[in-house]
DNA sequence: ACCAATGATATGCGAGTGCTTATGATAAGC
DNA sequence: GCTTATCATAAGCACTCGCATATCATTGGT
């Protein structure tokens, strides 16, 4: 921590810095399972709860709705997702993840994990649960609660 | 934190997330001033350390040295920065940072810091130090040293 | 002196993103 | 029944970004 006379950076430019490098290590790992940075992040997601609908996993991941269907057009067609009409709603399609969609998912992540707990491993010991648990509170935070909107 | 069953979130997907949201926070700041992102993180730069070469400035933020030209011709028509023929370097231009430059750059700062020490207030004392610490910490490591490469 | 490298500059190309519009089908509300 | 809203889909537009190329002037190395 450089900060000049009891300053400190912005948090906003501390986590950008850190997240390019995160990403830029991410790449290869991504690249060799054949799955894009979205591919991930919606398995990721779908790991967690199943979706009702497109529009629905596009918001909670972040994603233009309508940018998205091409990704999972391809998770689907290398059948690491499901999607099925919803017989309640002939509009939608509830989306789940497969078998081959968990077994790449945990492959990805488990190393790219690997990395993190490296660079986790630089922090003293002290440091690294509350800097964990301080980042899962934030991260949860939406984005009106961040901008006070 | 949600994790289910002693798992953590990726790293990169938790920054990702936050990082996002005080980017969102940040617009209207930089808006209502006048700047641009990267004009912001150019003033903070130069505010730290003045600059040798164009290109030095770049890389020291993670831009790229042609595009960032739009950048520094604005922050110089402003009054915000001044660029200066280095008299050892008749290629290069010497960088600094205006008393203007510092003004702004100390407005949007505060504001912006305002808004993060509000997000930060979220947290249970005995986290926030540790956080900025290791943030602090992780965010000077290079994007090598983050990818292991 | 010559060649390679570097600085500032401009710009092309492709990819990605945010936002918008539009379509056809379906569901919800009145 | 009619109107409004929503779902999935496709694609336009403008912008940003990473990378590359090119130019001219200058510097460094041999």
């Amino acid at each position: 921590m450089t900060a000049a006379e009891g300053e400190r950076p912005d948090l906003a430019a501390m986590l950008g810095q850190l997240v390019r490098g995160l990403i830029a290590a991410e790449r290869p790992v991504l690249a060799a399972h054949g799955v894009s940075m979205w591919g991930y992040v919606v398995l990721n997601a779908l790991e967690r709860c199943p979706a009702s609908t497109q529009a629905a996993l596009a918001k909670e991941i972040g994603a233009d709705k309508t940018r998205i269907i091409g990704t999972l057009d391809e998770l689907q067609e290398a059948g690491l997702i499901a999607r099925e009409p919803d017989p309640a709603d002939r509009r939608a399609r509830l989306l789940h993840i497969t078998g081959s969609g968990r077994a790449l998912r945990a492959a990805v992540r488990d190393r790219i994990q690997a990395n993190e707990n490296r660079l986790l491993a630089l922090l003293p010991a002290g440091q690294r649960q509350p800097f964990l648990r301080a980042l899962g509170t934030l991260s949860e935070l939406s984005e009106d609660e961040i901008t006070g909107r």
